[in-house]
DNA sequence: TTCGTAGTTCGTAAAATCACGAACAAATAT
DNA sequence: ATATTTGTTCGTGATTTTACGAACTACGAA
């Protein structure tokens, strides 16, 4: 629970989640287009997700999709639905 | 969003506001007993708490008794599950 | 008034976070 | 083969977080 409330603790991770959430998968170029960041920092951000276990990343071609990791996603759902007692 | 998050990115503090939605209102007291950290540490995670809107503050007799935040409360569980599509 | 209780604030230190640019790696395109 | 695109990693700072003990404040009890 602590563990992804931290991974939500940050605008730019939250609004990540948030694209994802409605999309599923997105490109890091994407990302990088629409904030106003530097690369190595979304790098970073998105790494923290990774870690955390939100999101997974595939190589796809030249780029990497990153994905909601499904399984996370719905474990977190869960802890925080019990939490909010929704 | 990422303000309540954050402030739930700890797990005392995800404890302590678990203790609060049950119960609604304790002692600092009461969880310096349960909590293995020092006094002064546990009033930094309520100050945090506190800054964050989570909670609040108000002294009684000789003790301090905090308090869910309903209003802040309500609001960050409308984000969540909005988040979360809840 | 003096003591004990409840809790905050201060000073300090270690670790983590956030952000950036530069350098790098891997694949594609020219 | 070289250049371009895509994204990561490294090195660096500034700031924040986490944690502790010690000192302090405020209140009630003896």
């Amino acid at each position: 629970m602590a563990r992804y409330a931290k991974a939500l603790g940050h605008p730019v991770r939250v609004y990540i989640m948030q694209l994802l959430a409605n999309q599923s998968c997105c490109y890091s170029g994407d990302l990088s287009q629409e904030l106003p960041i530097a690369k190595s920092t979304l790098s970073q951000h998105l790494k923290e997700l990774k870690e955390s276990g939100l999101i997974q990343g595939q190589i796809e071609a030249p780029r990497i999709k990153y994905c909601v990791n499904s399984e996370n996603w719905e474990e977190a759902k869960k802890l925080f639905k019990d939490f909010w007692s929704l």
